[in-house]
DNA sequence: TTGTAAGCGTTATCAT
DNA sequence: ATGATAACGCTTACAA
């Protein structure tokens, strides 16, 4: 009973421009302008509706005014997985120029699998989303099934993981420069034999880390041995198995195309009672916020996650179709620090 | 030239039931009954309508059906930060039964802020969203503007930060046991004088944390003093300088309802030269994975944060108003464990 | 079992 | 500057 008459005075049903209309003795149309901010309605009339649109708490059914646009004022991000650090840092830099340009975020997860990432595009398509904006799985391997589901007509950009054959505005770190710059670190630090986790080469900025890997070494005269790179899954299992190899290998240092199997790297060679960094040096790749908490603290090369989100965004709502490189950050710290190891 | 061709090829404007129908020689409102499923539909007709919609391409315009239906498929979720670990597994919990039972979610983060929280809320509204679960902001003291926007038919899902006086489903941890719990380890490991960083008192599950303290010495025939429980944000910062007060005041452990002020308060005492856990015990809340790569490793009481986000999904899904609740589990690590210290 | 027709609330295109 | 009207694509009484 109680219930029921709550029910009654609160389930207020919404206010519609019609009402506005016929409560001020106009029709809808000049309503619709008035609120949209149409320059063809006198500024009298349009204080009017203000007040009464104000006064009645009518607000625009968002769902009718998409159908009528065509489109919606949702924006789409697809990420692997939302709970990396890195992704939910995109989403938080896109966030905050999406809402502040009027558009919420739906967010997909792919959990790295190729059929949720369909799945995640067609709800996109589907909602008539205003846009997309995509990190692939790694399970994707080229960009035909983007092309397929979402065509040319819905705005799409890429940011970390990208095709680079797919069209439209792309943003990524500049790997090539970044483990370059980690593995001349090691080389200055007095490390001699320096390999690389160097994760799957499906994706283009794993490619471009080993890039920059050999790099650092031809430009110091040292020659990149093909049998110091690892290929593998960057997650600290692999990281671990990998690390024990590279020291039979006779490495004394890794860059590490993640900082998850860079800690893998760690745990193993601390178990086989190898010193860091006095004996062997590590770099990790993302900054995760574990790499200044653990000991030895681990040197990361940092991408810049937030500011990878908001180009990202600010290239959707400029209509932008330019490749945007976010510069990375090495982060020194005791894992590769010997020079400065008592 | 190419790209305009690629244009006019795969930019196929969307196609509908009524192209459907006329292909078909039927009407729209037979393809409708059709693709949903409606049992007023010979079965015949039925296979033709779904052979044709997959041969056109056809996908269903969410949002004129959900004009037509007066809501959307679409749940959204409010969370303070998505970028914090618990509240982004939450949403991954959340999704794992959410796309399931075929609803799309929409995420929008408070940043703890009391105006965000209201903007998110009407955001969801006038998306017509299908419901909303809600963790609330530590602005925000009590669920009014939640009732005054949402209003009684939208359902609404509370999970770890509650409003126990709105309606609805709510989510919860067993904060009083599992502090309890933490508080009794604590004195099973033989500290005896244990403070508390108890956090905001605006969170019910704050205060009952702070319950699960006293409860635990109470029983332990301890007298809870008010001089040993530190209110303030539980970030690390202030966990830092409350540590220092509480060694001052001549604690020798510490029960943190968070773990990012728990490893401000590791930090602070090992600076100090306090060592943990022989001099000084740290338990910690929420099992955040850096907790067990630190050095010493952090105990934490473990949240269940997917199964939480679980929970809260199915109660909106089958309309439950109940109230769940989800066990914590203390995790025992270094920090906290000085028996086994050698 | 299928067709007819109305309508969800908004916006765009006319005309006035 | 405003009004009339149609349309976006779908669903659903109601009619046949």
């Amino acid at each position: 009973m109680q219930i029921c008459a709550n029910v009654c005075i609160f389930a207020a049903e919404m206010v519609t421009i019609t009402q506005i209309a016929e409560a001020l003795g106009i029709t809808p149309s000049t309503v619709s302008r008035a609120l949209s901010g149409s320059p063809r309605v006198k500024e009298e009339t349009r204080s009017a509706v203000l007040k009464k649109a104000e006064q009645m708490g009518y607000e625009r059914n968002i769902i009718a005014s998409n159908l009528r646009k065509g489109r919606s004022d949702i924006v789409g991000i697809i990420v692997p997985r939302i709970h990396r650090e890195f992704f939910s840092n995109v989403i938080g830099g896109a966030e905050s120029i999406l809402n502040e340009a009027g558009y919420s975020v739906l967010i997909c997860q792919t959990h790295e699998d190729f059929d949720k990432e369909v799945k995640a595009l067609r709800t996109l398509r589907n909602n008539r989303v205003a846009g997309v904006l995509l990190s692939h799985a790694i399970a994707s391997s080229d960009g035909t099934h983007v092309m397929d589901i979402l065509g040319e007509e819905l705005p799409l950009v890429q940011f970390d993981r990208v095709f680079s054959d797919l069209p439209g505005a792309k943003v990524v770190s500049n790997n090539l420069e970044g483990a370059s710059a980690a593995t001349a670190h090691l080389i200055s630090q007095g490390y001699r034999r320096i390999g690389t986790l160097a994760g799957y080469m499906s994706s283009e900025a794993y490619v471009e880390r080993l890039e920059g890997w050999k790099a650092a070494l031809s430009q110091a005269g040292m020659v990149p041995d093909e049998g110091l790179v690892f290929y593998d899954t960057i997650v600290r299992e692999t990281g671990f198995a990998a690390a024990l190899k590279a020291l039979e290998a006779g490495c004394d240092a890794l860059y590490c195309a993640g900082d998850f199997c860079a800690l893998g790297a760690i745990q193993a060679l601390s178990g086989r009672g190898v010193s860091i960094p006095k004996d062997f040096g590590i770099v990790g790749t993302a900054n995760e916020s574990f790499t200044s908490l653990m000991t030895p603290s681990m040197s990361s090369l940092a991408l810049n996650p937030f500011e990878i989100g908001r180009q990202a965004a600010l290239a959707f709502v400029s209509g932008s179709v330019e490749t945007t490189v976010v510069p990375m950050e090495l982060k020194i710290r005791e894992s590769s620090n010997r020079l400065s190891y008592v």
